[in-house]
DNA sequence: ATATTGAGTTCACAATTTCTTAATATATCG
DNA sequence: CGATATATTAAGAAATTGTGAACTCAATAT
């Protein structure tokens, strides 16, 4: 079976383990466990995990220095690294942060919030996924081709157009803020003009020649049908 | 309102302020400000942020102090808290840690850091409760699709109707001073006549054709089916 | 080397919607 | 009943989005 993502958990405290592995895979993760910062190390780079959960007081090199070795390595640049932390240990937070940790989990664990978490995080991950093509009445819209559809019938959309047609359908309904869009099509980085939006929607508008884009003034956009 | 979430900044300093409001604002969160420690409180209790940033130095008094009559109160109890230190200030990192503080970012404010700390603490926080569908009785509110239904049927608001019937609706039953709405949904900068709310009032009432919104003479209002 | 093309952006202004105010009517409470 | 608060209405202000045209910049064709 297809995993959902695999996560490599790293704690001492055998029950700790037992208690995340138990409900991670529930829910169809792929999970690699282990006991000490050495093994850590070893077993990450071993089975190359989509996510670290490492506890932070390890025998053997605690949490915060695998996070530092492991992020030294191109390898594990990317790899979302998640730290356990006891409440007591409220400094470490701060320092986690400077080492290049993503996120929190505190101990106690709870299965919920530890889930949800790990959810959270996979979405966030895949922020880039599967290019999928999205079919909604008579619009298809496919990513790998990068075209569009209206009624069995190509229509040529530019590549900005294209991106912002297919980021509102991917969530039909959802409102998306112009922030968001710019954001997601243009990067955080870049400046455009306010208008800019516009006009690529209705370029879209134009082209499609259906109404698909609801206009939620101050708010934003959504794809509706 | 679809802000990913709220945050008070309070600094004497106004260039700071904007700075952080600037690159807060951007990256979809809202923001309020206050420039004095009673101010911050004011601010505080009035607006609920998720997230409050507190200057260690200012004027009626400081960040410190002001954490610590927050965090005695039940309603601040789990709200982060997040200090500005001045670079040379170093021992208040300790002191701000202890009093309560969740973290602290350091003086001068790199945009950069600011965001991705920022960020990481959302993470951290996992909002979800807000954002969520509220569904009461034939009435659906939606935040995310940023519409509402009655009978499932969509009727639609403007965006200060909307929050305003959001806030409302966040907390059946319970009266809003129209002070809080003031502060919750125009911001507390934003000074607008006492006739104002009245209006966007009458026109969810006029728009649901239900009567969901009761009025407290003297008070404010409240949702109540 | 020069023209052509088209995506992407910007601009000025029009069109539209939303928000606020002001004026008046109505309701409520002691 | 009288004082105060809210409801209602209409109209003008303010804010936001739509639009056509112009401009920049590459890539491509001539």
């Amino acid at each position: 079976m297809n995993a959902k993502g695999k996560i490599l958990i790293a704690d001492d405290e055998p029950d700790i383990v037992e208690i995340i592995r138990y409900n991670l895979t529930k829910e169809g993760y792929e999970i690699v466990t282990a006991n000490n910062g050495d093994d850590a190390i070893q077993k990450a780079k071993l089975s190359q995990p989509d996510l670290i959960i490492l506890d932070i007081m390890m025998p053997r090199k605690n949490g915060v220095e695998v996070c530092e070795i492991l992020r030294a390595q191109p390898a594990f640049k990317d790899t979302v690294i998640v730290f356990l932390t006891a409440l007591s240990d409220e400094s470490s937070h701060v320092k986690g942060l400077e080492t290049g940790a993503d996120d929190y989990i505190s101990k106690p664990v709870s299965p919920k919030i530890l889930v949800s978490r790990i959810h959270a995080i996979f979405r966030r991950i895949n922020k880039e996924p599967e290019e999928k093509v999205i079919k909604i009445d008579n619009l298809e819209i496919d990513p790998v081709k990068f075209e569009a559809k209206v009624d069995s019938k190509a229509v040529v959309l530019a590549k900005k157009e294209f991106e912002l047609l297919y980021l509102l359908a991917s969530k039909p309904g959802r409102v998306f803020l112009r922030n968001e869009i710019l954001n997601q099509i243009w990067g955080n980085d870049v400046i455009v003009g306010d208008r800019t939006i516009d006009v690529h929607i209705r370029k879209i508008r134009q082209k499609l020649g259906i109404d698909c884009i609801t206009t939620v003034k101050g708010v934003g956009y959504k794809f509706t049908m």
